[in-house]
DNA sequence: CGGCCATTTGATAGTCATCAACTACCGTGG
DNA sequence: CCACGGTAGTTGATGACTATCAAATGGCCG
């Protein structure tokens, strides 16, 4: 044990509760109740410090890693040697599930503060897989993710800079509120505007100004890391607000003109 | 068969013998050569006019389309209602191959011309993919386009328009060289700008204006839907341009400097 | 031949990247 | 405990890039 000091995540939460390896799971939730019957799986636990990688791109996948407590990034490198965050997990995710059974992981996963991660060989998933139940949970996982990634795809494609953000903290939001039951709209940002920017392919720069911008219209309240979502619909109708967001690119289920006030609001904010 | 006129593909294409299923299937390239021992299947032949959707996307993905003759774009809605697309196909490709098992099609497949599609029932393929030497290749067909997918939101989210443009030339050319071995850099454009622009998150104009651009300093030669590449070792420049496309979103791999031309050449000739 | 759509081209403005300080925060070491 | 240095984040000024609006042109089908 090298480490002499690891600030350890500030979520002190039921992360298993949610993983997809619980109902299987030996290790899960230690102490609230005796494994369940029929648990076949004792994964090892690691430990990852901030910044440093869960695995790399590129390496053989021979592992996948349920995040058990903190929080991480996916890092695509293309070929040319572009790197883009492609996701953040939280506790409950599993990082290195790769569909097709990929031979290599497709990213990488770096930790974004210190961590904590199960080890489950892919041999023990293949395993389970034969499982009904497990198959399709997993699988499941394995589309969510694939349409997130769809969804950022439409979103850096034809959505503006404000539109794109709100949406992120839409979504971060929705998976606090998943995990620990808070309804506040209180979150934690595990990553560095860097990071955010790098997700939604835009410039640190731009992703302060916005919420700078966003605070000041009194749509959230943020302070470094800490943010707290004051008025959710109101990200909401910005994030939908078709009129005012497209980049034209296509597009015409045209409901959703409910709302509109939030672009215009903000935009005019911006004096 | 209510179609009088039905103008089918210019692409008098082999395309069979890049199609996943060629190994086990009795009715490509029919006449060539007596159906190959242990072949098992017989799809059904379609004919889909342009525009037509292959299938439409949230449909139960019953069927695998192979497609045959022609072309076709995949295109994805979000839930919101943006539509962007998000790919495009070519004979030879597999419509409709969704990873995970998907009970649904997650985007749909439309049409560019008149093509002519196979029909491979999903059982079917579940059989098929019994086999390991088909399954590998069905997997890495997958993994195929999940990188391309990938490349594409680290194109859409971190590169200029120019770079974005080249890439998909070059794209669409060495596609073109694979199928047809015509390495002379002449192709066809069978999409309209307008999804050029929403692959790559931009606008038609812009497309216009960069394929005159490019064609105005000896790149490419344009005339509508007929293109011919000139000058690859220029588009390629044009593409992996580290200094001069970044969107600064983070990369390192500081390598492939020895080009730097292309770009600056093109944007000066923008007078 | 006329109408319609795809494409090109031009003019203009908006968004957002870029460059440049500046400030706040955090862990380190005095 | 507090000064220090470095990183993360904010804010401002500026301009490049590209979306947007507006015609004009060209091609294709009926």
């Amino acid at each position: 044990m090298p480490s002499p000091k690891v600030a350890m995540p500030d979520h002190g939460a039921p992360a298993c509760s949610l993983c997809l390896f619980h109902a299987v799971c030996g290790v899960a939730e230690m102490g609230s109740m005796p494994a369940p019957a029929g648990a076949r799986l004792h994964p090892e636990r690691l430990t990852v410090r901030i910044g440093d990688p869960v695995f790399r791109q590129g390496r053989p996948a021979l592992t996948v890693y349920p995040l058990r407590a903190g929080s991480a990034k996916q890092v695509y490198e293309s070929p040319l040697g572009w790197r883009q965050v492609t996701g953040f997990a939280m506790p409950g995710d599993v990082l290195g599930l790769e569909p097709h059974e990929a031979p290599q992981y497709s990213t990488a996963a770096v930790a974004l503060q210190d961590s904590v991660v199960c080890a489950v060989p892919v041999e023990s998933l293949r395993e389970l897989m034969a499982a009904p139940a497990f198959r399709v949970a997993a699988l499941e996982v394995m589309r969510r993710n694939a349409e997130r990634e769809r969804v950022l795809l439409v979103a850096v494609g034809s959505m503006k800079a404000p539109q794109r953000l709100a949406m992120l903290l839409l979504d971060l939001a929705g998976e606090q509120a998943r995990r620990h039951g808070r309804q506040d709209g209180t979150l934690t940002l595990a990553m560095p505007r860097t990071d955010i920017a790098s997700l939604l392919g835009l410039t640190l720069e731009t992703v302060s100004r916005l919420l700078s911008r966003f605070a000041s219209v009194g749509l959230i309240a943020v302070r470094q890391r800490r943010l707290r979502i004051i008025d959710p619909a109101g990200l909401a109708s910005i994030y939908a607000d078709l009129e005012a967001g497209a980049q034209r690119p296509a597009r015409e289920g045209d409901q959703g003109a409910e709302f509109a006030s939030g672009m215009r609001m903000c935009r005019e904010a911006a004096t």
